[in-house]
DNA sequence: AACAGGGGCAACCGCCCTAGC
DNA sequence: CGCTAGGGCGGTTGCCCCTGT
């Protein structure tokens, strides 16, 4: 039993939109708002696929999209967001105001991976470009940590899979450990000290935590282990189920798989 | 002026996640 | 608890326009 099409494709138009289409998408949505994609087209009177009428309304047609060009201060700011959240295209839109996921994917994929080679850069790793697995294991956690693949994070990880280590001193030469008690007191989030002026807290409605998130912390082996959950501030839920990780260096993010 | 090639971007495709039943 | 519909997302495609020859 397969799914069922998201529409009737023999009775639906392709391709690019007209002006008329697109009146009448945004005056159906202007009067009744956004939702129900699959029943939308026919309310509104046109022969396109729900889905197509999404894509063009959030990609096009919504009232606060800023259009023209990337600054270069976006650019930046796409390169950082994407270092630490890879090819989440949403998620990093919805640190830019104004802009699409699709719009940055493209501005991404035909402009910066461009920018980044010219510098040489690995557009996906965000290292120098001939860097070795060796020297990326061999190099500070700061580069580590700039590598968006689950895998590599896994490999600071030690034994458990389901983890989700982020580790990242700001100065390569100083002890990670250190820089954890430094994050400690100064109450910032790793993200944070790699990036101060990218805010990435990106719940939207969760209470703001007054209080610190708690920690397990091992004096007696200088490790600091915080639970994701904790740290989202989903630990009152009791699906948290915190445990200490074993670790030898660095601030980690605990998520257990079911948690 | 005509043509070819490449780049940019809008749109589509197919998979995944989740809420509702 | 399993199934389905609806919506969201990332990857890919294809068309159009620009530039170089």
């Amino acid at each position: 039993m397969g799914r069922s099409p998201c529409c009737e494709k023999a009775h639906t138009n392709k391709g690019a939109w007209t002006k008329e289409e697109d009146q009448r998408l945004i005056s159906y949505i202007r009067a009744h708002g956004e939702g129900c994609w699959r029943s939308l087209p026919k309310a509104a009177g046109l022969l396109r696929c729900g889905k197509s009428c999404r894509l063009r309304w959030i990609n096009y047609l919504r009232p606060d999209l800023k259009r023209g060009n990337f600054t270069d201060d976006e650019d930046e700011l796409i390169i950082k967001l994407h270092s630490l959240l890879g090819n989440k295209w949403s998620l990093i839109a919805g640190r830019l105001p104004g802009r699409t996921d699709n719009e940055i994917k493209n501005y991404w994929n035909t402009h910066i991976k461009r920018k980044l080679l010219s510098r040489g850069l690995d557009p996906q790793t965000h290292r120098r470009i001939g860097e070795s697995f060796s020297d990326m294991l061999n190099s500070s956690p700061r580069e580590i940590s700039a590598t968006p693949e689950p895998e590599i994070f896994a490999i600071s990880a030690k034994p458990e899979p389901n983890f989700l280590a982020i580790s990242s001193p700001n100065n390569n030469n100083r002890n990670p450990v250190d820089s954890v008690e430094e994050a400690n007191r100064s109450g910032m989030s790793e993200e944070e000290q790699i990036y101060p002026e990218i805010n990435l807290e990106l719940s939207i409605s969760l209470p703001f935590q007054s209080q610190p998130p708690p920690t397990n912390l091992d004096e007696s082996k200088n490790q600091t282990t915080i639970c994701l959950c904790c740290h989202l501030g989903f630990q009152s839920n009791g699906s948290c189920t915190c445990q200490r990780i074993p670790n030898s260096y660095d601030l980690r993010y605990y998520r257990p798989m079911d948690c």
